[in-house]
DNA sequence: CTGCCATTTTACCGGC
DNA sequence: GCCGGTAAAATGGCAG
């Protein structure tokens, strides 16, 4: 195991910075999703609505990766997959 | 109101899409984040120590913060904000 | 699974009313908390920084326990924990 | 406005303090409302059906206030609520 | 009635 | 592959 005190030290520290970064940056994209939330209010849109359409649309989108994943699968086991 | 027919259907559109790809965006960043997790703990690192010293590094950014915050609100409650 | 129809009935009635139960119990509290916070306030307290304040304290502790549960994870992770 | 320093300190640690306690109480309470739940599925019930049918029956019943709050008012107008 | 804050619900991630 | 727990999001409630 890698011990906190030695030359881990500085991997450890990399580390932890890194993902610190990155979730300041995933915090700022969830902070520009609430602005566009709130755009459509102000346009008079229900945001309640607004999220149920969304996490609908995502719903759909899976089962159509689902379907195209089982057709690729179908696909490969036919040898169709091979140009 | 908007209302779902009619002209509003492009506004509708427009924002609904404009979320999807801001959503894809922070998937992106948690996968590049889960990336380096599995770097840490692949050179040794105890993935659950790794979430728990940046959980408690963010506690006491947070604890920094409210404490100022607390001060902020003394000194208006005292009429020190006032020029 | 237990089915709605069946013998589960008197099992699912049993248990949703314990749980109103508790959730009258919970709110008369919560009336209790407000009450007290009433009562800071016609004394002549800021109720907003009595708030904060209480949320700094709860900070604090969790942030006590946290370095708590650092601390032991650590030890397991070097064997320390073991009588 | 009441001065953290000055006699007004035990006023507020007296509040504090009586808020914290009933704080905890509430959690205490949350506790058993969740060990409900686990135990609701423990027995093979669907723990987010569970919620939702609670949910229905706390709107069903906020209905029924409204009904009869309004009833209270009609006997109110026609003066039928004096003995 | 608006914005803030707490609680609840949802989604994710590691472990078994 | 599922389950349990943990963090994020979202809904609801409250003070101002």
């Amino acid at each position: 195991m890698a011990r906190p005190g030695g030359i881990a030290a500085d991997q450890l520290r990399s580390l932890v910075e890194r993902i610190e970064r990155l979730d300041e940056e995933r915090k700022a994209i969830a902070g520009d999703i609430r602005d566009v939330f709130a755009e459509g209010k102000a346009v008079g849109f229900d945001v309640r609505a607004l999220r149920q359409v969304i996490r609908l649309r995502r719903l759909e989108k899976a089962e159509r990766d689902e379907q195209e994943a089982l057709l690729d699968l179908y696909k490969h086991a036919l040898g169709m997959d091979r140009r």
